[in-house]
DNA sequence: GCTTGTTAGTTACAAAATCAACTATTATCC
DNA sequence: GGATAATAGTTGATTTTGTAACTAACAAGC
């Protein structure tokens, strides 16, 4: 049954709209991970970024990791302050600019990280399995451009 | 300086883990557009989101709507009732099944539609103008499987 | 037909994100 | 050096989202 005074098929398709397909991809993708640091840890999608930022890169203020990730200063603030509570990080004043401070996982939050990291490895490796090699590397440089990580 | 207790630089890369990259590519895609629908109209991602479903298939039930986007109901039902609201749609109760109304665009609605599904046209032909038509096809292509869309 | 279960959609309440204003510290410029 | 602007980070108020419970309509079993 169609409708006559509206457009039935519209020749635009959403299906192809790259902001479209990227966000259902990226809610897809993080669904179900976010399953386990939510489930096993209680931790919320900024958490466990700051946590990984942390991990790979050793010591960061809360700057940095904001610039790095696209998270507003707010949101990275609040979920510092709840992973320090749970002693997954500490807090050391930067002498050389007393604004900021320099921030490092605990041993306790290096482990939780270890941890995430390999269910994320196993994870992306399932994704990129649905792929060649060659098809996953180009996907990759791709989101690394529409990123601006280039 | 390097920190002696803590891994300076692990070999794990978030720049390669595809749900991040998902992420921060979804996220830097949305943000221009956003501007639009968001500065122009005052519309919500949702609500957007809704009004192109029905611009595009012309009338659908809330519940459909909320299938094919990934959108929950409630966030739908809020939407809905703001874009009615608006007078960008009207609901028109389902006399076969009672329970659901059929939605569609107003003739102020798809003028906003139309208006939108131009600038979103553009956009997607400048990121696309990133790659080369094979890239562009092939990453539309990898983005459908990775939602699930196939 | 009536009880039980399901479904479409809404609403109330709790959790989280956004925005604006704030403190403390550093940088700039005269 | 002192006023002014800029920066790192926090906090509180508002907005938006998520979760659960709810209403209304339909479906199935008996």
């Amino acid at each position: 049954m169609t409708e006559s005074n509206l457009p039935e098929n519209d020749d635009f398709d959403l299906r192809n709209f790259l902001p479209f397909l990227l966000n259902q991809a990226a809610e897809q993708s993080s669904l179900e991970f976010q399953q386990v640091y939510k489930n096993r840890y209680g931790m919320l999608r900024t958490e466990w970024r700051v946590l990984f930022h942390l991990g790979i890169h050793g010591e960061m203020t809360a700057k940095e990791i904001g610039e790095r990730a696209l998270i507003h200063k707010t949101k990275v603030s609040r979920a510092v302050a709840k992973l320090a509570h749970r002693r997954y990080l500490t807090r050391t004043r930067d002498e050389n600019d007393r604004r900021s401070e320099k921030l490092a996982l605990t041993t306790a939050g290096q482990a939780v990280y270890r941890e995430l990291r390999g269910i994320a490895e196993e994870y992306d490796d399932r994704m990129a399995a649905q792929f060649t090699r060659g098809e996953s590397a180009l996907l990759r440089m791709m989101l690394r451009r529409l990123a601006g990580m280039d």
